[in-house]
DNA sequence: GCGGTGCAATATGTATGACAATTGCCAGAT
DNA sequence: ATCTGGCAATTGTCATACATATTGCACCGC
């Protein structure tokens, strides 16, 4: 018994609580498709002993995997895990183990088709709607980019910059995706921006969204927006042939 | 003791679990701002008083409602509201929560600004990507618009279209947009509508949508996108208008 | 033989009580 | 005044028992 408090708190850091464990680890492995749409979870008895935690532990965390979508428990019946489409997929932790499951590659992709779709309104939204404070939260990141000294420090800035513009939107629905696209791809700004050599060059093109947004001018910060996103997805797909070509998928390494 | 399972009988259906409720509860004063980011929720013992359950169930709602990013619980601090940008606003429980509390026409109109930015897109990635079988299940839901004897079957059809079409786009990340609209707004459908006499007028600006999908013309599809929306947006905005007149908000009359 | 009815088996749902772990706060010492 | 130690409050976890819902089977009646 207390496997998971012992032996794991060697691999798995001895993080968060215990009932938090149990659902990081059943909910990746159902994203990871370990446990299919209409599969049945092994039973809260089962699954104490495979964790060796109590059920109060598991139930927790199975109450946590239905608030997001992922299951639905009943009596006599057991938890079955949702379809797809009942999942929480813009739910941060479930994206986190999406992103983690299945083919890098595709993942970025869609998610980098999101944020040309969103965040040229976004923009163009801000420029009209933006007040001075989220101006000035805007300028202030910007500024951040500038004077990054090393590439962290970019992508800091690069983060709060989007941030700043999807806030200054005036639609509260727009901001959660941006944290999305924070909690998401946060560590991967570290690889979109490691092959980008000279990633400093993406500088004039936030500027430009700046400025557009300073004269509220919706059409031309749309514009910079699109231009700032097709860079970057120049980048991606530069990236993705070459982590096609080298090795293979090299899932298994990129793991944990 | 109980009040509960007693008294709340009456009022709050026998609908699902206690812990459900619970959450239901919280997250709803929660979202109505009852509870401010930064506020102390009640501690355990004293919820398990207030709701007359126990902690277990009291338990397994805080989980929930942690699973959707709005509280924080730590060991001799409590519960504790987490700030806006923490929360799930793109959860369905949480968004109707949000929908419940606000000012309807305000979350409407961001509702639908949401729409105007993504709808055209996917229509227009549909117009690309769509398989065989999904232009019939977009085919299909017309029909049923087409055939469509009142309005409730008329709103049913329509949200089956919706959904086909960002289903049709080939993101992945689209289509949780079409189950939120469908969750949040779907009694609304009915109030939408309700206002638009001749609803049927409605179809040819549907219908027009599909014959450019399945043409494969994208800018065709999301220009006819942009085109039904903006209807949709005049009816919206008609019955802003009157709601904002005639009575006070009518919130009363509409829930349940 | 067929079908309906009820009972039992099984899983989750809820309750209860105890203890562990964490950390803010205060008192006391330096 | 500052640091330190212990106390207390609150959540975290465990164990156990019982309640409830639902399935499937068996029994009984027709």
């Amino acid at each position: 018994m207390r496997q998971l408090r012992t032996t794991s708190r060697v691999a798995a850091v001895r993080k968060s609580s215990l009932h938090h464990q149990v659902a990081q680890d059943i909910g990746a492995r159902i994203l990871k498709g370990e446990f299919a749409p209409g599969d049945l979870l092994p039973n809260e008895a089962e699954s104490c002993r495979a964790y060796g935690v109590s059920r109060t532990a598991v139930r927790e965390a199975m109450k946590m995997l239905t608030a997001k979508g992922l299951i639905l428990s009943r009596p006599k019946i057991g938890s079955r895990v949702q379809p797809r489409d009942s999942w929480n997929l813009l739910d941060r932790d479930v994206l986190v183990w999406y992103c983690a499951a299945g083919e890098r590659n595709h993942f970025l992709a869609s998610m980098h088709q999101m944020r040309e779709i969103l965040e040229p309104e976004a923009a163009a939204l801000a420029a009209i709607n933006h007040s001075a404070e989220q101006l000035r939260s805007i300028e202030q990141a910007l500024i951040g980019m500038r004077d990054a000294a090393d590439l962290p420090a970019w992508n800091v800035a690069d983060v709060r910059f989007h941030l700043a513009i999807l806030l200054a939107s005036g639609n509260e629905l727009l901001v959660p995706f941006g944290f999305l696209i924070e909690s998401a791809l946060g560590t991967m700004f570290d690889f979109t921006g490691r092959h980008n050599q000279d990633w400093r060059k993406a500088y004039p093109l936030h500027e430009a969204i700046v400025v557009a947004i300073r004269k509220k001018r919706p059409e031309a910060a749309r514009k910079a927006a699109r231009l700032l996103l097709a860079d970057t997805g120049r980048v991606l797909a530069q990236w993705a042939r070459e982590s096609n070509r080298g090795k293979r998928p090299a899932k298994v390494k990129a793991r944990s």
